[in-house]
Order: structure tokens, then C-alpha cells, then sequence
DNA sequence: CCAAAAGTGTTCCGTCTACACCCATGG
DNA sequence: CCATGGGTGTAGACGGAACACTTTTGG
């Protein structure tokens, strides 16, 4: 290492994971216990550390890794944070990112193992240090995403039915919207694919499933509005 | 500092300032060449190390502020990038920001100085590691805030002709937009305010001048719309 | 007198919104 | 047989896009 860079400062650099499930109709994330002091045992996002040998994004997958032993999971940055005194214990610069994924694909054991738990994202329980602003901008950030590229379908089984898909539409950006208006939109999406297969325990009349085709999407390139 | 955090790793913290101004008609990004090895001689962010005793958007300001002299300038996150071998003399995790200044409230003398120039947007030549990537998320970012926050009087004096506020909206975007359908929008905003002074270095007719009250923005809250 | 920028309204079209009733079925 | 969620169409309002000519004046 050259003399210009020994002479300053390193930092400890973290990742925190701002986990997004979809369950009962409602946001949630994953919070866990923070299990050291100092700020022992108040909630908390799931971390990591960022080694010297892997990039951040790297460690974000790495510690998505270690928490639901999933991988290739959708993440996106949210971005630093880097104020002096966020972590009491020592100086820690982190980067904040969300994931989205399909509650049924998380093996329930984990859950225990780790200690953490889906918490409803209107009821935020007080967190440690900046959590809290953290998840609010992950959820602005994917509000934006929402809206404008197909990424529901990370949060839902592969096969859904349009209220599961319009429920966390609302659950996402927090309203209600119109069924009829938003049915209408989605028929447009030729990349949302009504199969024939029928969905019983929402309803007693049942209602058609469908399935996001990722292949048609990438064709299109465009059109997607919600 | 706890057993906990001592065993990880730390890593230098870097910030990387993206100086946007508008000169000519054109948006541009404030550029220098790098004076160290490696990448000795590339054209570069203008960047600084994040101290200890500062947060990262401190470092940020204090960077700018040694650049341009100034402060209290709109400053934005772009995002943490930390590839592993984005700096080839060390591992550095970089936090990029985007900072707006009127071009003309810069010190000339400062430009030679620190041999930096203003480089058009829509010529960007070849930079260090990843700068260009973040000159283009940071103008990402910029597009999206410009149509709903009017930060476009950042860029410009603080009196300007409604030509000039076209002008620079069109060289963010990298696309033109109709004379009229732009004026009818700016004038159901009653916080850009017409003066009766009139601008005769653009045009022979000459043009009325506007001012942005900053104010009377503030109060409405919200219809800002381009 | 003419080149060059300033200034000004209307029409059309497409998009978004609001809105209510019938269907199928399990219990 | 009825409660529950599934499914469907239209009309009116609104906002965005297209579009051309007159004015002023320095050179």
C-alpha cells in the first residue's frame, strides 16, 4: 500500500439487511434481536461485517445467505450510513440493503434459529440506531421500483392469483386501490400469464392463478405501469 | 471497543463528489486528473478519505468545501460502491454524492488550482475505477428529483430567464421540450416569481427575469410537477 | 430590414378514475 | 340459502401533447 493511503483512517464497514416477506395480506420484515451490547437485546435489522476480500454487495448476499440459506435473491442498495455515533460500540459505516423474498421459501426453522421474526411494516417496534430510517427508505425506494418494474413476483409464490398480487400492491404502497382499474392494467402485461389452474383456499368459488414470464418480459422491455 | 467488533476488518472510506453545474446550455460535471499512482494522469472524481470523527456526509461537505470553498451546498447520497478491486492501490469503500452549484458562484481561480474542469455530461471521457458509473446513477437520481423538487435553482443565478430554466431542464433529461407547454407549467407554480427585470445579454428583445421564493415553496407543500 | 430569441392559447387524444352488479361455491 | 370472495365494463374528467404565429430590437 502506497504512503497515500496508510495515512488515514479505516473503518469498520457493516451490511444490513432489510428483509421484505408478504404474508396475511400485510408488509413485513424481518427483525431480529440485537444479541450484544452495547443496545443488547432491542430490535434490529440482521447484519454483517464487509471483509477485505469480498465487495458489499458480496457481504449483503453473503449475510442474506447466512440468515435464510437462500441465494440469488433480489437486493438492491439503499445506501450509506454513516454517522459518527450510529453504532454506540465502535465507528461503523453501513450499508443498508433490501431483499425480497417469498415467505413460503424460508425455511420456518431459521426463524427460530436466528431469533428473528416477521413484523408487520406499519408497526414498527422501536430499533436500534438508524433501523428504523433505514427500512423507511428501503420501502420509498421500492414504492418507486414498484411501480415500474416487475418485482412482486419476488415477494409472491410462482403461481398467484390477481387480489394476492393487487394485496400487496396496497400493502406496499400502503392504499387501497380499485380492483376493477387494476385488473384492467394488468391485462395489458401480455408477461402476466392467466394459467388454467384454480386457486380454492382464498375463496369458495376459487379464483384462476397466474404466473409471471420472465422471458416475455425481457422482450418487451417497457410497459410496465402499475 | 468491545471483543465483538475488533475482530473485523476495516476498511478505508472514501467520498466521491459529482459537482454538476450548467454552462452553456449544458450540463457538466466537475472534473481533475488524478495525481497519484496508480491511475496516475485519469480523469477522476474529485473525492476525499472519511476521518474518524466525522460522518459521511460531513466528509462529503468537507470535501466540497475544499474544492469550491463553499458550503451549505445541495448535496445528495448516490450510493456506496465497494467493489473489492475498484481502486487497484487499496481497498476502498467509496460513497458517492452529487452536489448542485451555481457555476458562476465558483471561484475561477479555484478551477486551476486544483486542476479541475467543467466536462459536458454528454461527453464524458474515460475516468478512473468506477466514476463514470456513479456520474451516471448520480444523474439518474438527478432526473428523478428534478420533476419533483425544484432543485434546478441550485444551478442557476438567482435570476434567470424562463429560457434558461427550459434549457437546463432539457440538458438534464438529454431531451427537448415544447416552449409552451414548459412556460404554462411554470407559471401554475406561483413560487417562481416573475420580476419586472429584464435580461438583454440572451436575446436582443431581451427576457423577464424570474425568481425562485423559496418560501412560498415551502408553505404549498407539494404541485411541483415537471 | 432581417435574424434571433421572447412570448402566447387552443384543440385533441389518451389515460386515469369513479362506480355496481352478477357469479360460483362451501358450509 | 347465504356469506364470501371472484370476476367484469362504461362514461366522464382530467392532464399531457401537438402545434404556429406575432413581437421586439440590435446590428
Amino acid at each position: 500500500m502506497t504512503q497515500y493511503y496508510i495515512e488515514h483512517q479505516k473503518i469498520l464497514v457493516s451490511v444490513d439487511c432489510i428483509i421484505f416477506g408478504f404474508e396475511q395480506n400485510k408488509l413485513k420484515v424481518l427483525l431480529g434481536h440485537r444479541h450484544i451490547d452495547p443496545g443488547k437485546g432491542l430490535w434490529s435489522l440482521y447484519g454483517g461485517f464487509v471483509g477485505n476480500k469480498e465487495s458489499v454487495d458480496e457481504a449483503a448476499n453473503r449475510t442474506l445467505y447466512e440468515l435464510t440459506g437462500m441465494r440469488n435473491v433480489y437486493m438492491r442498495q439503499v445506501g450509506a450510513f454513516g454517522s459518527v455515533d450510529r453504532d454506540p460500540g465502535a465507528r461503523v459505516v453501513s450499508v443498508a440493503y433490501y431483499a425480497l423474498i417469498n415467505v413460503k421459501d424460508y425455511d420456518q426453522k431459521m426463524l427460530a434459529e436466528h431469533d428473528v421474526e416477521w413484523v408487520d411494516i406499519e408497526e414498527l417496534p422501536e430499533m436500534f440506531s438508524d433501523h428504523k430510517q433505514m427500512i423507511r427508505k428501503a420501502r420509498k425506494l421500492m414504492q418507486q421500483k414498484i411501480r415500474t418494474e416487475p418485482i412482486s413476483f419476488q415477494l409472491l409464490p410462482a403461481l398467484f392469483t390477481l387480489t394476492q398480487l393487487q394485496r400487496l400492491y396496497e400493502a406496499v404502497n400502503g392504499e387501497e386501490v380499485d380492483k376493477r382499474n387494476f385488473r384492467k392494467r394488468i391485462k395489458e402485461m401480455d408477461f402476466i400469464e392467466k394459467t388454467d389452474l384454480i386457486d380454492k383456499t382464498g375463496s369458495k368459488r376459487g379464483a384462476y392463478l397466474y404466473r409471471f414470464n420472465k422471458h416475455a418480459y425481457n422482450k418487451e422491455d417497457a410497459n410496465f405501469k402499475l
